[in-house]
DNA sequence: GCCAACGTTGGC
DNA sequence: GCCAACGTTGGC
């Protein structure tokens, strides 16, 4: 697919951990309360893309499996509900603020890549995570995406 | 529209 | 729990 891309999602691991998305099959991507982030999620993100499932303050961080996009940036619940960690009450239900896409889990990563692997990688220095880490949905360009997949084929991933 | 103050993220 | 880096808010 010539226009298939490639993300990285942040979800705290105490929080939803690949586990959760193991067991889950499916999830929605609510909470996200970040401008660019939600950018990518309503705008950019399509089906059939595919996620890089990273754990954030863990011990260890790092990239725990894959998932793919199996729906398109639609309004984050969360926002209008009063009772939500989530709510924003700035936001209607006609005009929105936060959205969210989902996805499918694919695959949880036999070999976990800590945060410290990666920033070892000389191949991987450039990659947004390293450069720009706080960003919870951010872009991934498709050499750092196969360098992962062959870190991962090379510890005997699927 | 600037920017100081404040809040949040997330590695360590 | 600390704190650097960054995002957001709000006074002016």
């Amino acid at each position: 697919m010539a226009s298939q891309k490639y993300w990285l999602m942040k979800s705290e691991a105490l929080d939803y951990s690949i586990d959760d998305f193991a067991k889950d099959k499916r999830s929605d991507w609510h909470g996200v309360r970040n401008y660019q982030a939600r950018n990518y999620m309503r705008d950019e993100m399509k089906n059939g893309d595919l996620i890089l499932f990273y754990h954030s303050n863990a011990n260890p961080s790092g990239i725990a499996g894959l998932g793919e996009v199996i729906r398109t940036g639609y309004p984050d619940f969360t926002q209008f509900d009063s009772k939500s960690e989530y709510f924003d009450k700035k936001a209607t239900e006609e005009k929105p603020i936060w959205y969210m896409v989902d996805i499918q889990f694919k695959e949880k990563f036999s070999h976990f890549i800590s945060l410290e692997e990666l920033k070892r990688n000389k191949a991987l220095q450039n990659m947004l995570l390293i450069r720009h880490g706080r960003l919870s949905v951010q872009p991934v360009e498709e050499k750092h995406f196969k360098i992962i997949q062959k870190i991962s084929f090379a510890h005997g991933g699927k």
